[in-house]
DNA sequence: GCCGATTTGTCCGTATGTATC
DNA sequence: CGATACATACGGACAAATCGG
């Protein structure tokens, strides 16, 4: 990302979580910022649209734009935004072991079809993971991937970071993400695999994700433990 | 909103929605755009951010810009997005009845405060409600509004909509709202108060509200049975 | 209550860069 | 290589809301 609003977010955003400009505070106004960052009234602006789309800040017309974050209560796992687990667990200060339970490829029926939403005759890659924190095995995911799009896959990468790889060796670009969170019964499956205690429903998860040409290259079904499951998520009025 | 990127957008999507820009399509180009609506580049663009910020759209360079919504699998009461109760249920076309279990004035100890976000000694008024939907009980609504934002609330609003009440009488404009979800363990009150049949988890989502002026003016949390419990939010990377 | 200064919100027009085909 | 299409940035203009004198 070498774009100037971006790095101004970045900055900004450092700025408000390090507390140099409070929760409930006004950040400079817009034409002290422009001279500060010597960029233009539009692109200064793209960057706090940026800034309030992630629940940082709160411009109100006419008098300043208002810090509204402030450091919340951590609980013992939370999940943001775009994320892989890797960086889930550096937030959180957790060391997160993964290890790759079911690693095949398989054509897409209509039942997986419809479960996934890839196309009938899709070719998949199907990845089963156990992620373990704190000394138990807390949560299982269930991923397909698009074969054509993950090329060079193996156990060994996914039992590393899959997102890394693909990222970084492959060049791919993730952009967008549609997530669904729903609670379950936990499966014959589940017991079997998790630490799951007397827990006998599950968070959910579902994520489907395209790449920057558009194409949905990933469904996964990410079944968390209830006591270690935290989402979080801004949403903003009007955008 | 009465600007013209929004009704840009708003047609836009429900061209999307309609159907009439198909799944895995490109719409329109840029150029055809602009002579369509009759507005520059960047008012479209504008339009075309909020419209990807929602998931329904992947623009990709030096191509088009590709619809990535098709219309989900629907479960049986979604969530998504800032919007009210009200609102949800009609989308989700059904018939939400509200009541209010307590409606009081307090002032906001130390444990409110830690709970809420709020500061101690602020004046709240607390607002309990069950919805009842499909002739059961299975949200259990727990709110806190600052006081003075509210004025002039009383329990028949709160039976009704306070949001619609807070936008159309008072003239409030929420803006920002900062989600939590987690799951908990049922409580003696929450069995007391729903029909929970076995469950013995519930979906807790908490909502911290800011109007346009900035101000935290509530704090929700929302007990939802599981099987009812559904929540849908789209990640865009690089916003 | 009015007016002017300040600050954010929207929009226009233009230019240049980058990726695809 | 050129045409097309999206991405970023600049500079200018006016509107709308707030605040203080």
């Amino acid at each position: 990302m070498k774009a100037i609003y971006y790095d101004i977010y970045k900055d900004l955003r450092e700025k408000i979580m390090s507390g140099v400009y409070p929760y409930q505070t006004y950040i400079p106004s817009e034409l002290k910022l422009i001279e500060e960052y010597e960029c233009t009234h539009n692109t200064l602006r793209k960057a706090l649209q940026v800034l309030q789309m992630h629940g940082f800040v709160q411009p109100i017309r006419g008098k300043g734009v208002l810090v509204i974050w402030q450091l919340g209560r951590r609980t013992r796992f939370v999940l943001g935004d775009i994320e892989n687990m890797r960086e889930a667990g550096e937030r959180n200060g957790l060391v997160i072991e993964t290890s790759v339970r079911r690693f095949e490829r398989i054509v897409a029926d209509e039942r997986v079809a419809q479960l996934t939403g890839f196309a009938a005759g899709d070719e998949l890659i199907r990845v089963e993971r156990v992620r373990r924190l704190d000394g138990a095995n807390l949560i299982f995911d269930k991923s397909c991937f698009l074969a054509s799009s993950v090329e060079g896959l193996t156990p060994e990468i996914a039992a590393d970071s899959i997102f890394t790889y693909l990222e970084g060796t492959l060049g791919m670009q993730i952009t967008t993400s549609n997530r669904t969170i729903t609670m379950e019964y936990a499966t014959a499956e589940d017991r079997e695999v998790l630490d799951l205690l007397d827990f006998d429903m599950l968070a959910v998860m579902e994520n489907r994700t395209f790449n920057s040409d558009g194409v949905h290259f990933e469904t996964t079904q990410s079944r968390h433990r209830p006591d270690y499951f935290s989402f979080l998520t801004t949403a903003v009025r009007g955008y």
